[in-house]
DNA sequence: CTTGACCTTCCCATGGTAGGAAGGTTCATC
DNA sequence: GATGAACCTTCCTACCATGGGAAGGTCAAG
């Protein structure tokens, strides 16, 4: 029987319920190598390590894997994920905080669907003038190179 | 007619037409870090140079350097602006392969919104079921954190 | 000749993800 | 107890478009 905190064999830690690091890939959707990524970026905390210096996880970390999947398929920056890993540990968190947050991502995400509209709608209206046949004359290629009003960026 | 292909002085070309780098991007709304940074990934041919290294341009490089502006605030990527650069100065392109492009990226743009409208749509549903109060209690937070169904990725 | 605006090249950073090389660990099977 | 496969380790590179900044050269005007 092996001491404490000292660093476990990988059955040993298997067999105590942690997950080597292909293992929780597989269980949380997040690979391998994001894994390691956000442990180097500080968004989750170091893992626990065998002997043979393998990462090993447990339950919760793979809750906690799963939460920083979920937001990211939600368009959440790891800056916000951030934030909100935070608000969900936090057991005395005002809601308010995280509807905020949510509020601001949805405006965000309002701002980027319109944008990309606009240039849909602006690429579908050329698209549509154009015969699409083996001529050479074509309104796309026109306005493209047509010197439009202001240059300047915002 | 000029003499040979000698560089020139700045107030020179100046004279004869050309534009400085920092000019072109304030007629084109190409910033001077990109105009080099174009050049370098051969999107625009190498630009003349004065004496003095100066890059000039001409009234038809800067009309470039707009149709590239152009189409990438339409979305399109520089591999994308290359082919449709390519069909421009092209006098004998078909419309046919310009409209192709344009259409495969009306459809790229249909993917991206789709998924920004469905990342909305799930955020707005957590969102309008929170208190956003001082309470703990949070909806956002805890289906971020639920275990939900298939974690493995495409 | 000096000043200051403009230009040059070169390097670094962003954000999220992935690929790969070189080498170590674990474990099951012979 | 050796072998080989599967897995792990770290470290480096790349993508894409953009921008920041340093160190130094050029140019026009005073």
């Amino acid at each position: 029987m092996r001491a404490a905190r000292a660093p476990v064999e990988l059955a040993e830690a298997k067999g105590r319920g942690y997950y080597s690091i292909g293992r929780a890939a597989e269980l949380t959707g997040v690979t391998a190598k994001m894994i390691r990524h956000y442990e180097s970026q500080g968004l989750i905390p170091k893992a626990n390590r065998t002997v043979g210096d393998y990462r090993v996880y447990s339950a919760s970390d793979l809750h906690a894997l799963r939460f920083i999947r979920r937001a990211r398929d939600l368009g959440f920056s790891i800056k916000e994920i951030e934030s909100l890993l935070g608000l969900w540990r936090n057991q005395r968190r005002a809601s308010e905080q995280v509807k905020r947050l949510a509020v601001q991502h949805i405006a965000a995400l309002d701002r980027k669907i319109s944008e990309l509209q606009s240039m849909r709608a602006t690429l579908a209206d050329l698209a549509a003038h154009c015969q699409g046949d083996e001529r050479p004359q074509c309104p796309i290629l026109d306005d493209l190179g047509r010197c439009s009003g202001d240059q300047r960026r915002k």
